[in-house]
RNA sequence: GGUCGCUUAGCUCAGCUGGGAGAGCACCUGCCUUACAAGCAGGGGGUCAUAGGUUCGAUCCCUAUAGCGACCACCA
């Protein structure tokens, strides 16, 4: 038998156990048709990610429950992998090169992709081994990255058929372009921020007339760009000027002056320049009226030669001298404070500029129906509900989707064109020659595709689609989808809709949303605040079990949630203390064999009633994880095993483990290991280390924690008479101890004690816990009698519904202070009992309230009306 | 502007379908009791934001108000 260190040490387990389960293959799952099927799928990380807090508590979540249904004997699955994430990664490999004093300039696209490859070799392994740290059961056998073979043959499938179905279409649209990453970004993908900048007024000239219309705008750099000025059609201020023309400023361009709904008369000067080369809504003006798109912006975001003479400008630069020409020439009017919103990238904080390109659109509004209907008819479910909201939200307004990146890495978008005609070809691989002419002058698309194109694939992807493989038939649709809320619109939604599109089928029931991981002043944790904690450090400092225990409690679904220190602390202390209790119950097993046995007939009280509890308690986490109240479920296991286990039971039978000549003595060692077992079982899921560690030394065989069988609630195991038996001791022990503290007993200080109680059956159960009041209360010798007789004046009483306990500290006791104690707590009972009594007195209630709930006020009406008796007796035998 | 959420002990937060308010930390008192001082025992502390309503009964359901926050959209 081991002996246990006295205190845990999770860095000389954690890898140690992580080798063995992976060792035996414990994480993989095959395909077994026998079993149901419980598949979870993770969000794969970046490859350029480090483990940050809010992959841990994604992981987290996912690991607790896959282990909990692993356990339930469920054919538990949980696919892991990695996401090439273009943008993210194409910065990093540029920013590498740099080092090595290359540019992407320099390479063409296939050097480029070669030290692309490098990289993901290279660094790309690094956040799964992170995980690793965390104790994640994911089967590594089947780890995918998006890019491999087969995910990027699941791209180019999909690809074709949505062409081919006509829902992606290319063309030129105005889209939202990062100057500093060169590509285009989707709408989500951009973040408005509140700025403060100036409404500059300016006026232009109306030709044929000495008059001015003045126009307000934020961004004056881009009336070089300008084909017309709008009005409200029915602005009485405007409307005989609709139809005339006004000359350009700085520019000298006569452009005319149009009427619009789009423009609100109240805002500014009621006249807006129209830009449509760069601005959206401007775009929109523009297509409605014809005009022209001048682009005055290239894709670095500085100005170009239609820009006449700020040609070369950056665009900040090019606002000021602007400004101060407009000023010098007369036009300006007016420079007002104003603040707005401005369109940021999500990666780089780059201020978007909207930029007319032809790019790569999915078609949304017909994709979006199936998916709103699914979350109708209930086949989609968010956990907590109301993300469903957001998810309808988002999907009923929803934009055409601009899946295209100036990229290189990523999944080149499978077009072709001829360029003898302008034929446009999709194809998983190069055409010999054009559809249409003939041409062998073929060239494909130089674009990649958006990464989410990709990763809104993976529940199917990862299964082996589209082969038809054993795989996907068993395990899809996957049961559960965790993640974040930030997130739902970048990937949620276009799983939904692409796993309904082709597999015919939601991907996944249950969406498990959580919150964001903020630091202890609640801020987001931020790579530029600098407030971000690793969780490898604390890992390394904790135990990743401690750090798993932290992310699950105290925190509801979806909640954000404050990251303290101290709370990791707390929760290893917690490993701390069932390490101590294994280490409590080998070190009595010490000469015994630990598989021995007993007839259920030689169990004590105490022993059924912690059987008991641990029973009740085994169908409540069941039922609270299969609600996903991870949080609830871990409180009652930590409550139990500390509170009831540790410090009610453990120190109920130390009286009879001392004494090896106890008769009881196996009975209480097996009941400890039994508790014990099943009670980190249940604790398993969250805190897979410790458990698994503690089981193995409790064992004299090598087994795992892992496979073993989720216990369940059992009538057999249900003892309502033993349960009330001893909580009626707990709180004659409590009380008594509560005296003591009172009364500055010193703890060293024992004392007799009588117990009175006119009730023979409670006279029994006194009986047979006497030896919790002399290991527990400090009592030297337990007396137990019908009445009072022989019981000196001076004892102290404690008062228990049908029992008073009497304990001669005649030299301690205050007499005036004792009876003051005793009239408060008669002021308490009466003031229960009067509460009760007035529940009871109300007729609605008792006509309409629950049986149970009646008959539990009457009990408690006796209860304190018995205590109130047994009080006021007392008080009388003081006079 | 739209949607959603939050307001409970000094702090951070739980509180499942309405039936006498909980945890952790912090604080106070006493204990190194042979599992654990990363511990044990005892204790103080809350008009559950405010005002109405529904109900026999509301921290919980409904309405309004105030404060805070998130997301979406956006007026140049």
């Amino acid at each position: 038998m081991k002996n246990l260190e006295k205190i845990y040490d999770p860095s000389t387990v954690e890898d140690r156990l992580y080798k063995k389960w992976m060792d035996n293959g414990y994480f993989h799952a095959e395909v077994e048709k026998d079993k149901e099927p419980f598949t979870i799928v993770m969000p794969p990380p970046n490859i350029t990610g480090q483990l940050h807090m809010g992959h841990a508590l994604d992981s987290t979540l996912q690991d607790i429950l896959i282990r909990y249904k692993r356990m339930q004997g469920y054919n538990a699955l949980w696919v892991p992998g990695t996401d090439h994430a273009s943008i993210a990664t194409e910065v990093k490999i540029v920013e590498k090169l740099a080092e090595e004093g290359i540019t992407k300039d320099d390479l063409t696209r296939e050097e480029f992709l070669e030290h692309a490859w490098e990289w993901k070799e290279e660094y790309g392994g690094i956040i799964t081994d992170q995980l690793k740290k965390l104790g994640t059961s994911c089967d590594w056998e089947r780890e995918r990255f998006t890019m491999d073979d087969g995910l990027s043959n699941a791209v180019e499938q999909v690809f074709i058929k949505l062409y081919e179905e006509g829902y992606i279409y290319r063309g030129d649209r105005i889209i939202n372009w990062c100057p500093v990453c060169e590509t285009t970004i989707s709408e989500a993908e951009v973040e408005h921020d509140e700025q403060a900048g100036s409404l500059w007024h300016i006026r232009y000239p109306i030709i044929g007339t000495d008059k001015y219309i003045q126009v307000a705008t934020t961004r004056p750099e881009t009336m070089l760009g300008d084909t017309a000025v709008a009005v409200h059609p029915s602005d009485e201020r405007y409307m005989d000027l609709i139809g005339k023309k006004v000359m350009l400023p700085l520019v000298n361009r006569e452009i005319p002056i149009v009427a619009d709904h789009y423009v609100e008369q109240e805002f500014g000067t009621g006249v807006v320049k129209i830009t449509p080369a760069h601005d959206p809504n401007d775009f929109d003006i523009g297509q409605r009226h014809d005009l022209e798109q001048i682009t005055v912006i290239n894709d670095k975001g500085i100005m170009n030669s239609k820009a006449g003479k700020y040609e070369g400008l950056t665009i900040s630069e090019a606002r000021a001298k602007v400004v101060e020409d407009l000023k010098e020439e007369g036009y300006l009017v007016e420079i007002e404070k104003h603040t707005h919103n401005v369109g940021t990238h999500d990666r780089c904080d780059t201020t978007i500029e909207p930029m007319i390109k032809a790019q790569w659109f999915v078609r949304m509004e017909e994709l979006a129906k199936p998916a709103i209907e699914a979350l109708e008819k209930e086949d989609l479910r968010f956990v907590p509900e109301r993300f469903g909201k957001t998810y309808l939200n988002w999907l009923e307004n929803i934009r055409d989707w601009c899946i295209s990146r100036q990229l290189w890495w990523g999944h080149r978008i499978p077009a072709y064109y001829c360029q003898d005609c302008d034929e446009i070809m999709i194809s998983a691989s190069k055409p010999e020659k054009c559809t249409k002419c003939d041409s062998t002058n073929l060239k494909q698309d130089e674009d990649s595709l958006d990464t989410w194109f990709s990763s809104a694939l993976w529940p199917f992807s990862t299964l082996g689609w589209p082969e038809e493989t054993e795989e996907l038939k068993h395990f899809y649709p996957t049961s559960v989808l965790v993640t974040g809320y930030d997130i739902i619109f970048f990937w949620v939604v276009r799983m939904v809709f692409s796993g309904i599109e082709q597999m015919g089928e939601v991907p996944f029931k249950d969406v498990l949303i959580h919150g964001l991981v903020r630091d202890e002043q609640g801020r987001k944790m931020s790579k530029s605040l600098g407030n971000g904690i690793d969780p490898l450090e604390l890992i390394e400092e904790y135990g990743a079990d401690a750090l798993r225990l932290t992310l699950v409690t105290g925190n509801a679904p979806g909640n954000d949630m404050r990251f303290y220190t101290d709370r990791v602390e707390t929760n290893r202390n917690f490993g701390n203390k069932i390490w101590n209790a294994a280490r409590f119950i080998l070190m009595n097993y010490e000469g015994e064999d630990l598989n021995l046995t007993v007839d259920p007939e030689e169990l004590e009280a105490e022993d059924r009633w912690i059987i008991s509890k641990l029973n009740t308690l085994a169908k409540e986490v069941s039922d609270n994880m299969d609600k996903y109240e991870l949080g609830i479920a871990v409180q009652k296991l930590h409550d139990f095993a500390w509170e009831e286990f540790c410090d009610w039971y453990i120190e109920m039978v130390k009286p009879r483990l001392y004494n090896k000549e106890d008769p009881s003595r196996n009975a209480a060692l097996w009941t400890l290991r039994v508790v014990m077992i099943d009670t980190l079982k249940l604790l398993h899921p969250y805190i897979p280390f410790i458990t698994e560690e503690i089981f193995m030394s409790l064992q004299d065989k090598e087994e795992t924690i892992m496979t073993s069988k989720w216990p369940v609630y059992t009538e057999d195991r249900n003892f309502q008479t033993e349960e009330k038996e001893i909580e009626l001791m707990k709180q004659a022990v409590r009380n008594i101890r509560n005296i003591r503290a009172e009364m500055n007993v010193p703890p060293s200080r024992k004392a007799q004690m009588y117990v009175v109680s006119e009730d023979e059956n409670i006279r029994d159960i006194f009986d047979r816990g006497t030896v919790f009041f002399s290991s527990l209360a400090g009592a030297t010798e337990v007396i137990i009698q019908e009445d009072k007789k022989g019981i000196e004046d001076g004892a102290v009483a404690v008062v228990i519904p049908g029992a008073d306990i009497y304990i001669p500290l005649a030299e301690l006791l205050d007499i005036d202070k004792e009876i003051k104690r005793l009239n408060k707590e008669r002021e308490k009972l009466i003031g229960e009992v009067e509460r009760v009594d007035k529940k009871l007195a109300n007729k609605g209630f008792v006509a309409n309230a629950p049986e149970k709930v009646i008959e539990g006020e009457k009990a408690k009406r006796e209860k304190y009306q018995t205590m109130l008796e047994q009080v006021e007796e007392r008080i009388a035998s003081f006079k």
